[in-house]
DNA sequence: TATTGTTATACTCTATAACTATA
DNA sequence: TATAGTTATAGAGTATAACAATA
């Protein structure tokens, strides 16, 4: 069963190899799609909420995927101080992969998965396990902050 | 059951949150001191395989730790072009704590968890799916790499 | 020749602080 | 006054490339 959800992960990850390398994708940016694809066109104010992030982390995220073509700023129609991040027709194309790749994982991931097979997996999970406690030590547990906060000077 | 497992999460967050403050700790620099606390002295070439990060990044790390005295740089006794890194008494209590914390959270999340809590556990590690495949999307899908990475020049 | 670890340089991601335009 | 988003600045983490010392 592990097996077969690994071989899926290299698909995916086949298909999506072209993306990366095209549109310079990163997690972060990946990651601002994901949310954009789920809630439609919103401000950066939404957004940096979303991915638990400032406002100014956006403003660069924003930058990067205009640059590749794959969101607009748009001016909001009731407030002038906010923009819309609206994706465009290949920003959307990309995120409905995203969203259809991430059911298929999760359907194989735990559709046919039997107590006897979770135990086989358990070895595999303790990286995940070591992976939250390292994050647990080093960002006081808030699961959104990758980098240390240095003191305030 | 999960309520216990977030329980504990923070008690021994609580535990560590002092050593974070004084001693600098950062993810990648309690990833280190967790190999070396499993490895012994070792050179930065292992670490560097050990974190999947190249030679470079592991002197950053290294002199981090130096600074903060968990971690000291001895010659090594056959090769004179490398170091062992090494951890001070400091840096043991500190490791010795991260694994036995480690071993108390595994438990607490598999040695009690039925087929049925699973099932109920499901829609948490649903963002664990869905960072396996931002990550998967943006790094190729090499776990160790966190960055993308450009083009050379 | 190959390997260890360094310096030099550059990029991503994030933060705080000060600021402008708007509400 | 408060909010949306910007510029300015800084730090952590990573990468490649060139290099010195040693194997």
């Amino acid at each position: 069963m592990l097996d077969r959800v690994l071989e899926l992960v290299v698909l995916l990850n086949d298909d999506m190899t072209q993306a990366i390398e095209a549109l310079d994708l990163t997690p972060s940016r990946t990651h601002l799609l994901w949310e954009l694809g789920r809630r439609g066109p919103v401000t950066q104010r939404v957004l940096a909420d979303a991915l638990k992030v400032t406002p100014r982390a956006i403003t660069g995220l924003v930058d990067a995927l205009v640059t590749s073509r794959l969101v607009t700023r748009e001016p909001h129609p009731a407030d002038r101080r906010a923009t819309l991040v609206t994706l465009t027709a290949e920003g959307s194309r990309l995120t409905g992969k995203l969203e259809r790749d991430h059911r298929t994982l999760a359907r194989a991931l735990f559709a046919e998965m039997s107590w006897r097979e979770f135990a086989s997996f358990e070895r595999g999970l303790a990286d995940v396990i070591a992976n939250l406690r390292a994050h647990v030590v080093s960002t006081g547990g808030r699961p959104g902050a990758r980098t240390a906060t240095r003191r305030a000077s």
